[in-house]
DNA sequence: GCGTCTGCGTATCCCAGGTTACAGACCGCC
DNA sequence: GGCGGTCTGTAACCTGGGATACGCAGACGC
């Protein structure tokens, strides 16, 4: 199993503990794997997919807060694990996705033990401060169309295409399904970019870059 | 030295090393102390007063992300994260403060020795993320009338005081002083609160409250 | 007392973006 | 090939709050 490259360098007592500790779970696109108040406990590793980490307002609207990829873990969980919060928020899977989960006392008993833990435990917090930070000095800086073409940017395939529907980029990007509508249909008017059903393809990804470094559209 | 009960429970020779490698400043009110982009390293553990951690955009206009209060800790440089990547926002002294640095090859050493050292570093961190998860929904979720009665809450004294000018909480909740007069204006106008220069003090902490958990002012 | 500086109060204007309300268009399935 | 569900396009409208532009009032030094 992939997952167990994370823990090659385990001495042989830790690899035992996890080799029979360890979970896993498979998820569905779209399906909900943490809410928000949940009492967690262990350490999620995503083994294949993706999982976002998202808020939802007594509207119902989402914003994401990061996305956390393969061989990365949930520092939520690290997070409740340690500080016996609850959960802060929600967690999905963006794609069908497949986590490996240590729990909660073997967990602590690692991070007590083995070095290759605790580093990983402290790469993993900080990763996430820092895509925190980035993500809240945008929300506050940018205006919606250099975060909607930011989304499209880092989205994109190695052709350009976004295999996303409006209303997943809305929630990202924490705004309406219109909004992003009628932003994309700006974008697509200067031939930035084509639309399809599900699919976005930048067609010039430069300009879609100027629009984040200047200030507007126009 | 008070800050040394934070290393009370280190083995000698890591005490030794910290009463060495120690480095104590201090710094007066709104006084930068990290800049963005700045290559940092070590941790700064606060002693005295208060750090805020902020972002400034390019039109000048700061939002704070997070606060550090005594007794706790900013972990910048643990892993070639922090390391390499440059420090993503700003930090000054809040109020006049006093702060104990410890350097970056010095903390890490102790990281990989100390015990303590490991599980001060994760409960930093987590505690960072939370707070940082914690204003990015707030952000995404509430007006700014909410976020403005939540601040005065929280920064009120005992008796309900809150001794900031309007230009410093517009930099807190992210917006400009003539928002913040504004909405201030509408709470006086109400009798929740009473205005003075560098002053505020709150009467009706009840209703204050009423704001954020409803969705309105009216 | 008098100038200067810093902070407050207020009014007016304007725009990004949220809201509402439909009208297709594509997609798979029976 | 018709039908229901899911997605997209778009237009009209509304509002929170950012921008601009002052005048005024304490504080503080001289």
């Amino acid at each position: 199993m992939q997952a167990m490259d994370l823990f090659r360098d385990l001495s042989t007592a830790g690899r035992d503990a996890v080799s029979r500790g360890l979970v896993r779970h498979d998820f569905q696109k779209g399906q909900t794997i943490v809410e928000k108040g949940q009492q967690v406990s262990g350490a999620y590793f995503v083994v294949r997919g993706e999982l976002r980490v998202f808020t939802l307002s007594p509207g119902g609207k989402e914003a994401t807060l990061y996305m956390i990829r393969p061989g990365e873990t949930c520092v939520l969980a690290l997070n409740s694990l340690f500080n016996k919060l609850l959960y802060p928020a929600w967690v999905q899977a963006e794609e069908a996705s497949a986590v490996a989960v240590v729990p909660g006392a073997l967990y602590r008993h690692l991070f007590a033990s083995e070095r290759v833990i605790q580093d990983l435990t402290v790469h993993a917090l900080s990763t996430v401060v820092f895509r925190l930070m980035t993500e809240l000095e945008q929300v506050h800086a940018w205006q919606l169309d250099q975060r909607l073409a930011s989304l499209l940017l880092n989205k994109a395939s190695d052709h350009g295409v976004v295999l996303k529907t409006q209303q997943e980029i809305a929630a990202h990007i924490g705004t309406t399904r219109e909004v992003v509508a009628r932003l994309l249909a700006e974008f697509a008017a200067r031939s930035w970019i084509t639309t399809g059903r599900g699919r976005i393809t930048v067609r010039q990804p430069a300009l879609l870059a100027a629009v984040i470094r200047r200030g507007g559209t126009i």
